[in-house]
DNA sequence: GCGTGATCATGA
DNA sequence: TCATGATCACGC
């Protein structure tokens, strides 16, 4: 068992010694297993990298570093820096929404600020070739909240008045909504259109690749 | 089923 | 080519 990391600067050092090692080798030095490809460990990466830096929060809804109020996020990129995929956040409450705010939010309190791994893993790149490079802690600045704000509480306000049927992927300029399932057979509990409860597939809320190749893209350096 | 970690895979 | 909708594994 590691060690949490006692502040914000201990951990991100901790971060920065990782950068530059293979996933094979970190695999190897905590003892993880390491699959063939990624189709039935689609979490593994994110994982070991949580091991290796002491994370504690488990399966809860909150910050992976509640202590530090930091939330830890892998992102896999190309070779020119580029996020590969969307960044998963959280999932969204589909009913007894009233009283949500922005400000009291999981999509708040995760983004607030985020320890961001980035790996390069490009599908080509067998696993364990996959290269940790240099962490980025950030916070959204003024343009980037406001941006995430308007997005939530366009979203929140549709699935309040019942509109969930209606949201797809292409609602949200940064913030988007999607499928956040074992399958498409999943049912939750949602507001109808009526305002009486159905049933639906549960949702989950994603950061769009744009959005974070821009902020990566603030923080490269030489 | 919920919530975590995410990436897969196919249609546009 | 790429984003949307679908999916995989695990703890509880």
């Amino acid at each position: 068992m590691i060690a949490k990391p006692q502040s914000e600067t201990e951990l991100f050092e901790r971060a920065q010694s990782l950068a530059g090692l293979s996933l094979g080798e970190l695999a190897h030095r905590e003892g993880f297993a390491i699959p063939k490809d990624l189709k039935r460990e689609k979490g593994w990466s994110g994982q070991l990298l949580e091991w290796c830096l002491g994370a504690s929060a488990g399966s809860k809804p909150i910050q992976d570093f509640p202590e530090l109020g930091i939330e830890l996020k892998t992102i896999p990129i190309d070779a020119s820096g580029k996020p590969l995929e969307s960044t998963y956040v959280c999932i969204t409450p589909l009913c007894n929404v009233t009283g949500s705010t922005w400000h009291n939010s999981n999509v708040y309190n995760k983004l607030s600020r985020v320890l961001w791994i980035p790996i390069l893993a490009e599908r080509h790149i067998p696993l364990d070739q996959r290269v940790v490079a240099n962490p980025i802690l950030w916070s959204p600045n003024p343009q980037q909240e406001q941006l995430l704000r308007s997005d939530w509480e366009e979203i929140m306000e549709m699935i309040a008045f019942g509109q969930i049927e209606q949201i797809t992927a292409r609602h949200g300029q940064v913030l988007q909504l999607r499928p956040k399932a074992a399958n498409n057979k999943a049912r939750t509990s949602a507001i109808g259109p009526n305002g009486q409860l159905i049933q639906t597939l549960p949702r989950g809320y994603y950061l769009r690749t744009k959005f974070t190749a821009a902020l990566l893209q603030d923080y490269f350096q030489l």
